[in-house]
DNA sequence: AAGAAAGCTGACAACGTTGTCAACCGGAAC
DNA sequence: GTTCCGGTTGACAACGTTGTCAGCTTTCTT
């Protein structure tokens, strides 16, 4: 059951280990014939090089470790959000011969910064993908680089972008959303913020100000009620919106369990959806498609997103080119059905 | 920027690289006082055995593998699931100063035992944990065992406990959902059975009937409908089981998504809940806590039947008795508001 | 007090790769 | 016929641990 080695598939196709070594990494300098036979050879023995080995030799483990904040602390609503990232860094991963380990952590917890130099020591991984909100957190990005890791930050909703940061376009897609509502018609176009601290969700409302400027639409300030991302907080300013004089005929919450909140008032005052009123979200949680009518809404990127970061990482220390620009990754709407022409 | 090593630490304590492995490795054999020294020459030079060189020796990763099935080729219906087996199995890995390795992959794809193959011989793990639904399946766990590679299956719903098995209480906690139904004074309890192909499923019909007799409670097959584990299955169940002339004043699903098809249908027919209906599922989805009212359910308990694997094969590849009975996590009741007294 | 047993400790060889550098080989240039 | 040079290849030393086994101390036994 022993795995053959590099020294047995060298001795089998009648070269050197390190030729086979250079055959592996695909290096130049390898004729094409002998590439060839070490190639068989390697086939014939069904060799598979030894990661541990490999990793020891090359100073780095052919590893990606992504670092989030530990869901389970809250009872996983951010299932969805970790599961896309997983996956989209996953299969970067493994089309460059690398693995995932996954990282959660809790940033409230004193330790973590213990924690985290403790990983890097003992795994030595390539890189580190460090999502939101830890990307955004000075503390640990700065233990991070404190330890030489190449790091890539997932920060969606930055104001401006910075290097080693994959980036979300929260402010357009938001734009996009008002450009989708005033296409179906409509002119009283709502908005309900989110958390003052939670920059995507701001930069949503800044969107929500072009979009109206772009579309020829005034800006309201009796337009815009505040909330705070809870399903509650949508409900309170829904209401409130719906039961002033002047009645929107679209709200758009800057995420959506608020949108959920507005779906419930709206049932609760008896408005019709999309009828009476156009609603619509942000996230793209998996509720959006299960409440009834399905949710329009805007999906940030996450897979994508983390593709792009993974991809920084292994190629930035493959080419030993450590520093990238950051990138943008553009969200897209999800038109559903609780958006549709304004009444009358 | 160098990592400091196992010589290093050795020449700052004054002893061999030997004395210093022992002590990370809590070997006996090692006199306190020397022990003492090692620890506190570890601790000034901030030293953490490296992972890449320790594997290589020890001829195995301390890597536990986790594989289950790939939620993106269905669109994250089953994220709390993975999610909740990813948090116990990172716990028991933590303390024991294992790493752990996700592997999703698609049971669909012919690749897959190579693909299976590929990660055994790269990464040498430690051990597989193996998720349902590829842990009842023959092939995938033969393609594991020949590796030699040890393996822990998850798999809810067995009928019989089988060696190297974490299994549930499927049929047991079921017949305890009919307690709880019947001690709130419910005596016509129906039941919307599943899907045929799920195993853990078929288990929670046999308990309903195992209830129904604990209970005193008479078996009538009018009170059985079929559904096939979907949201519009429950609620086509529900529509005949609460039309027929003797209606049931209680309905449990065999799953959440059914329970919440039942709660769509008695909404429809203007059947309260809990007061002229009781409902109840199983498995505590997401979404259960997120209707209204929230629903009385029964939790798998995936975090724990992780941790359990996880252990068994962390302890069993350190102690060399690869061979560890099966193990039964029992599964526990979630109530909520949807169930209650019958009405009158 | 001597010998035996147990308790500690260290020297050194794995483990299976990659990195460094020297050597070889064939053809082009002189 | 040398010399030189780029393209190929290989020998051998890392990499930082663990495993083996021998040797040195203590402690126990008589």
């Amino acid at each position: 059951m022993a795995q053959p080695t590099i020294t047995d598939v060298a001795r089998h196709a009648g070269v050197s280990i390190k030729t086979v070594s250079r055959v592996l990494n695909r290096e130049d300098g390898v004729r094409d014939s002998t590439r060839l036979r070490v190639e068989s050879a390697i086939a014939d023995l069904g060799y598979a090089p030894n990661q541990s080995a490999r990793d020891l030799a090359s100073r780095h483990a052919h590893l990606i470790c992504l670092v989030y904040d530990d869901p389970s602390a809250y009872e996983l609503p951010s299932a969805g959000y970790i599961m896309r990232m997983q996956s989209g860094a996953l299969r970067v991963c493994r089309q460059h011969g690398y693995e995932l380990l996954i990282h959660p952590c809790n940033y409230r917890n004193k330790d973590i910064h213990a924690d985290l130099e403790g990983v890097i020591r003992r795994a030595r991984p390539a890189g580190i993908l460090l999502a939101a909100p830890l990307s955004n957190m000075r503390g640990i990005v700065g233990t991070i680089n404190a330890s030489g890791t190449p790091l890539v930050r997932l920060s969606p909703g930055l104001k401006r972008v910075q290097d080693r940061v994959v980036a979300t376009n929260d402010r357009e897609f938001s734009a996009g959303m008002v450009h989708h509502l005033a296409a179906l018609g409509h002119h009283r176009i709502a908005f309900i913020s989110g958390h003052p601290k939670h920059k995507a969700v701001g930069q949503r409302l800044l969107g929500y100000q072009d979009g109206l400027e772009q579309c020829g639409l005034a800006f309201s300030p009796q337009l815009v009620a505040a909330g705070d991302n809870s399903f509650c907080s949508g409900r309170t300013a829904a209401l409130q919106l719906l039961q002033q004089p002047c009645r929107p005929t679209a709200i758009f919450a800057a995420n959506d369990d608020m949108a959920v909140g507005v779906m419930h008032a709206a049932h609760q005052l008896g408005v019709r959806i999309p009828g009476d009123l156009s609603v619509a979200g942000c996230d793209d949680i998996t509720l959006a498609q299960q409440v009834f009518p399905p949710l329009t809404t805007t999906r940030q990127p996450f897979a994508a997103m983390a593709e792009q970061a993974t991809l920084m990482l292994i190629q930035g220390s493959a080419k030993d080119r450590p520093d990238q620009d950051g990138v943008v990754v553009p969200g897209s709407l999800q038109i559903r059905a609780t958006t549709g022409p304004p009444p009358e």
